[in-house]
DNA sequence: AAAAAAT
């Protein structure tokens, strides 16, 4: 057992870690930290759940505490795949660094633009970031990465499969050589390994054991049902809610849709449940994780956003209303549970048109879990065939609100057809239609304008022009002078700033 | 097949 005060890190980091009431540093933190405080590249090959964040926050935070940070040019950078993600390492930073002069921002996506700016504007110590974002920041010419000493990437093959190498590749490019990298991912397909030779100097290869196999904290069990109707889908996991000691759960579906669907019977049904997806805004995502973490909220319904890396202590149940995609999901989705050793039950659901991806999950886990048996008669439960789709043809003037079928009295549970989908679908597609009355023509020139004029700063490194300035400088052809057009009158203030000067044209 | 991430 190594205690975090052998592992050579500042006075008052230790305070700000003992404060949080841990003593003993996991394996990877144990092996990582000393060789972070070096100075030396890490190669960490660790999951969720082996404590890796504050394996490179801490490290980070001694190496910054000598030095300041100058406007636009952040001394230390950290990628992460999920906004989520970036999140938490915002409030580890938050936490481990409290009481030290360094400061941090979190450059992510579905928030204002301006916040970020201000704080990359006044010089941060830190960024926390996805790619998208930060690239963003950087092509607005809002940002340097010239200055960076230390760069982490969290999670590297999730970021593979997002399809976020090739933003990998460049944010890399945009860091100095000489900065120190640690890196980390749960495995090591090739595509990582070839990142790793090109973007590592002689790291130090780190693997921390996996967290408690599966088999050996969580209780898996497999709920057969007959029908794949999602009526029937549902009444099944509502049983299994119900006849569970859940504390606090999550429940996965495949589609953002089935999420909000299943979300939405759940409270009609009198359970405490909210969904979170990507098609969420990132308040609503934020605001429900919190409140599920608070314990305020008692079943997460969720897409795969959820599945991997977010850290939410002690959840006692997970549900898979659907059989993932891919049999890694799967066992990204159980280790939500059974975590640190606590023990936690896993249910899944399971149609006859599973049976493929059910195999692979089977294969993979290697062993065969209990099966659940239902006292429901599932023959008579179907989901009506969409109402108001042939309606919809004959008049406009009924869809909403006028119900012209009268409940059927016949089943136990009441689970109207319109009420459930209906109004969610609508719901959900509202806010991204926009209005028929409203003036997409003029949306369009503000857009490209503004931001023609940010991109036309001479501010990108040479070399390292995107395809989006490509496309700025053919358009700086039509010679718009220095108006900027869409803000009637009003100019920003971001885009009047002088921009910056690179170090090399001094 | 689906989800995630920049707008």
């Amino acid at each position: 057992m190594t205690e975090f005060s052998d592992l050579g890190l500042s006075p008052a980091t230790l305070a700000a870690v003992a404060e949080t009431g841990y003593t003993t540093a996991t394996p990877i933190q144990a092996a990582a930290i000393p060789v972070a405080l070096q100075g030396r590249d890490v190669l960490g090959i660790a999951q969720t759940g082996t404590g890796k964040t504050a394996a490179f926050t801490l490290p980070m935070i001694d190496r910054l505490a000598a030095g300041r940070a100058r406007a636009r040019m952040p001394r230390a950078l950290v990628i992460a795949p999920t906004r989520e993600l970036a999140d938490q390492v915002a409030s580890s930073f938050e936490k481990y660094a409290k009481g030290q002069k360094l400061t941090w921002a979190l450059l992510i996506g579905g928030v204002s633009f301006s916040d970020q700016e201000l704080k990359l504007d006044r010089g941060v110590d830190v960024l926390i970031a996805t790619p998208g974002r930060l690239l963003d920041h950087f092509e607005r010419g809002k940002l340097l990465l010239t200055g960076v000493q230390i760069m982490v990437v969290d999670e590297a093959d999730r970021m593979l499969d997002m399809g976020f190498i090739p933003d990998i590749e460049r944010i890399f490019k945009l860091t100095p050589p000489k900065r120190q990298t640690l890196f980390f991912s749960a495995t090591m397909p090739p595509e990582i390994t070839r990142l790793t030779k090109q973007f590592l100097k002689d790291p130090e290869r780190i693997e921390a054991a996996r967290p408690a196999t599966t088999a050996e904290t969580i209780a898996q069990h497999l709920a057969r049902i007959p029908s794949a109707d999602p009526k029937a889908k549902r009444t099944a996991l509502r049983a299994l809610i119900e006849r569970s000691d859940i504390n606090n759960g999550i429940v996965f579906c495949n589609r953002k849709s089935e999420v909000d669907i299943v979300a939405k019977s759940l409270k009609k049904h009198g359970l405490d449940a909210a969904p979170i997806h990507g098609d969420l805004d990132q308040s609503t995502r934020m605001r429900t994780l919190e409140s599920f973490r608070k314990g305020e909220l008692k079943l997460l319904v969720a897409s795969d956003v959820a599945a991997r890396g977010l850290d939410i202590p002690a959840v006692s149940h997970v549900f898979n209303y659907d059989v993932p995609h891919h049999a890694d999901d799967y066992v990204h989705r159980i280790g939500r549970t059974g975590r640190a050793g606590r023990t936690g039950e896993a249910f899944m659901i399971v149609t006859p048109a599973d049976s493929k991806n059910l195999d692979k999950v089977l294969k993979l886990i290697g062993k065969t879990p209990d099966e659940v048996t239902f006292d429901i008669d599932f023959s008579t439960i179907k989901d009506e065939p969409r109402p108001g789709r042939g309606r919809e043809k004959g008049g406009r003037g009924r869809e909403r609100g006028v119900r012209d079928r009268a409940p059927r009295g016949r089943r136990p549970e009441a689970e109207a057809e319109t009420p459930v989908e209906a109004p969610v679908a609508a719901e959900a597609e509202a806010p991204a239609r926009p209005r028929r009355d409203a003036k997409p023509r003029e949306r369009r020139e503000i857009e490209p304008t503004t931001r023609r004029e940010a991109e036309s700063r001479p501010v990108q490194p040479r070399g390292e022009r995107p395809a989006r300035a490509d496309r700025g400088e053919r358009r700086r052809d039509r010679d718009d002078g220095d108006r900027v057009v869409g803000f009637g009158g009003e100019t920003p203030a971001f885009l009047l700033r002088p921009a910056i000067t690179r170090p090399d044209d001094e």
